[in-house]
DNA sequence: GCAAGGTC
């Protein structure tokens, strides 16, 4: 009988998919790593394969890490340039080894390797890494590759059935990454290092690392901080009308909006109140709703988390994962927001419907409410949305993993849940020449609100009824005034929604990259309510730095970041926890910019274009090897120019550091 | 002692 070794990228999937493939009729076996089982069985895999005796095995991860020769441990010889070109070894990491030994010693038995490793490009070079091991202790295995993106049952069954190749792109792809991450990292990071340490003060004995992901993610938070301190306020006048009728009141908001010009305002205000009567020229009520969330990724996860749960990124991650390895929630680093057709939710539903808290909901779900969720347009074809896949009583949970299981559970219903629906109505005035409109919201149906507490619809206020050309004289005219507000700094979710947009980072690191520019001291977490009262004009001396995403407050300045943020006021959010940069987290990026280095390290431009080129490799379209001379030779440009610019970044740091 | 990517 044939027999076939199976390997999974981790072991929750050797254990998910043994138990389809075998029917629940395995035998396991432990290894030498505390984590690793083998799961022997047997199982058709039909043509040319048959019946096999299979033994079905995981890694944790990739296996191996490259590092350079051991010539070049030193961080000042020879010279950090020569990083650049310098020869580098792939090595199985220390804590690898036995997982590698186990998979080595199986192959001698097997004729053919299977991997089972998540579908996206780490997968592949993961499954090139087992094959590589494999193929140590038996040249002449055949290796086939299974392609799934979920652990249901059929679904499984049909991936075992429907063998493919292992696609050697996208293993070059992840290990031309490598490669060049690891020659960027280090080079400039023993340059910074060993360069700026001699500055003294807080940097004597600073590590001063520089990553593709890291840099970025510090830029965007030292660019936020200059649009708030480059921030000037500016004075407006509005004109706001009001009207009782019926018991309700309406408020009626200008068309001009607001004037930067106070005189003007002052005319057109006298121009309303010399009309005496006011005229309504449209009336339209019509049915809206308010969209029920779309299914969970990771980084929608870590962004709520932030926002409602008091949770850090990585905390919430950890949390997850714990969660995850208990079996109650679905594997929690995913990038899709659409549930497979294949997956039973209204099982997975009623799973919920014992919970005192949201029981009785998902029983109405089940009953007849249910709705197939919204799809989403992201998909990584690894994994499914995150979702409760048993159900746990709170009381076996402690209080981060309650609160992160009950958001799972939460957005998941509300997922399967109806829109809530609602009457909106808009009312147009004329008063004098200028126009104003009022509009309101009357919620009719609440459906996934009522187990959704994250979210409300609070703008939602009943107007009184008018009809098409009634006239009235309002209870209320005024002419108010304001200043625009400065941006806030960036929450958490705000630069985990930052990082998404620009491909900085993946589901998995980029809780890590924001905990890594902290350790470094490039940035730190405070109190907005704290941080954010004087922050408008002062310190003269920065006046001219440009802030390099959309500037000084424009006129009209909303406030916002990058134009999606809320508009807060000058007092800040008060507990909410916003990123500063550190005087070293904006001398280092003020240096690197103040250098006009022809690809600038602290945009998400050069990473974006690796994400780029990745992609041209996978579609076979670029070489490994092209991609790596190309992007070398731009990077070492850089390096060069940093080298001879060097004098630019250390006065920056005197200046950010010393004050000097 | 350096990166970013998996996962425990």
């Amino acid at each position: 009988m044939t027999k076939v070794l199976c390997v999974a990228e981790k072991p929750s999937i050797s254990k998910a998919v043994a138990g389809h493939l075998a029917g629940g009729q395995f035998t396991t076996r432990s290894t030498s790593n505390q984590y690793i089982k083998n799961y022997c069985f047997r199982y058709d895999f039909g043509p040319p394969w048959g019946e096999c005796e299979v033994v079905m095995t995981a890694v944790i991860g990739h296996l191996t890490n490259i590092d350079f020769a051991p010539g070049y441990k030193n961080w000042s010889h020879p010279p950090p340039f020569t990083l650049f070109d310098a020869p580098v070894i792939t090595l199985v990491a220390d804590d690898k080894k036995a997982i590698a030994k186990n998979i080595q010693d199986q192959a001698r038995y097997a004729q053919a390797l299977f991997i089972w490793t998540d579908c996206d490009r780490e997968g592949e070079h993961i499954g090139s890494e087992i094959r590589d091991s494999a193929k140590k202790g038996n040249a002449r295995i055949q290796v086939k590759r299974a392609r799934f993106s979920n652990i249901e049952r059929a679904h499984i069954l049909n991936a075992a059935r429907n063998l493919r190749d292992l696609d050697e792109r996208q293993a070059n792809a992840v290990n031309a990454r490598f490669a060049l991450d690891l020659r960027t990292g280090a080079a400039f990071t023993r340059f910074l290092t060993t360069n700026l340490r001699p500055l003294g003060g807080p940097i004597a004995e600073a590590m001063i690392s520089y990553g593709s992901c890291q840099f970025p993610t510090l830029g965007f938070i030292v660019d936020q901080y200059f649009k708030v301190r480059n921030f000037v306020s500016e004075d407006f006048w509005s004109i706001k009308i009001s009207h009782k009728k019926d018991g309700l009141n309406a408020t009626f908001s200008w068309g001009r909006v607001r004037l930067f010009d106070r005189p003007s305002v002052t005319i057109l205000f006298e121009k309303c109140l010399g009309a005496k009567q006011a005229k309504v020229t449209k009336v339209q009520a019509k049915d809206t709703k308010k969209w029920r969330p779309l299914p969970l990724t990771t980084v929608e996860l870590q962004k709520m988390a932030t926002r409602f749960l008091r949770m850090t990124g990585q905390q919430a991650m950890t949390v997850a994962e714990q969660l995850y390895n208990k079996g109650f929630i679905s594997y929690p680093r995913t990038e899709t927001d659409r549930f497979d057709r294949g997956i039973d939710l209204r099982a997975l539903v009623q799973k919920q419907t014992q919970d005192n808290r949201w029981g009785d909901f998902a029983q109405n779900l089940v009953d007849g409410a249910f709705k197939q969720p919204r799809e989403g347009t992201h998909d990584d074809k690894a994994h499914p949305p995150i979702h409760p896949v048993t159900y746990v009583a709170s009381t076996a949970l402690n209080d981060n993993e309650r609160q992160l299981y009950e958001f799972v559970v939460r957005r998941f219903l509300a997922c399967c849940a109806d829109d809530a629906r609602g009457k909106a109505t808009d009312i147009e005035i004329e008063y004098g020449v200028e126009k104003f409109h009022a509009h309101g919201v009357i919620v009719l149906q609440r459906n996934y609100l009522d187990v959704y507490p994250y979210e409300n619809w609070t703008n939602s206020a009943e107007l009184p009824h008018f009809t098409l050309g009634e006239t009235f004289t309002p209870t209320e005219a005024n002419m108010t005034e304001g200043k625009t507000t400065p941006p806030s700094y960036l929450t958490e979710a705000d630069l985990i929604a930052l990082m998404d947009a620009n491909g900085i980072g993946t589901d998995a690191t980029m809780a890590e990259h924001i905990e890594k520019i902290q350790v470094r001291g490039y940035v730190q977490v405070v109190d907005s309510a704290v941080q954010q009262p004087d922050q408008v004009v002062d310190n003269a001396d920065i006046e001219d730095v440009p802030a390099s995403r959309g500037g000084r407050g424009s006129r009209g300045g909303r406030g916002g970041r990058g134009g999606q943020g809320r508009a807060v006021g000058r007092g800040g959010r008060r507990g909410v926890k916003v990123f500063v940069p550190t005087q070293l987290g904006v001398a280092l990026i003020q240096g690197f910019d103040g250098m006009n280095l022809e690809t600038s390290l602290s945009k998400p431009f050069l990473r974006k274009e690796m994400e780029l080129k990745m992609k041209l490799i996978c579609e076979g379209r670029m070489t490994q090897e092209q991609f790596l001379r190309e992007s070398i030779h731009q990077y070492r440009a850089a390096f060069d120019q940093s080298m001879e610019q060097l004098d630019v970044l250390k006065a920056a740091c005197r200046r950010y550091i010393f004050q000097q």
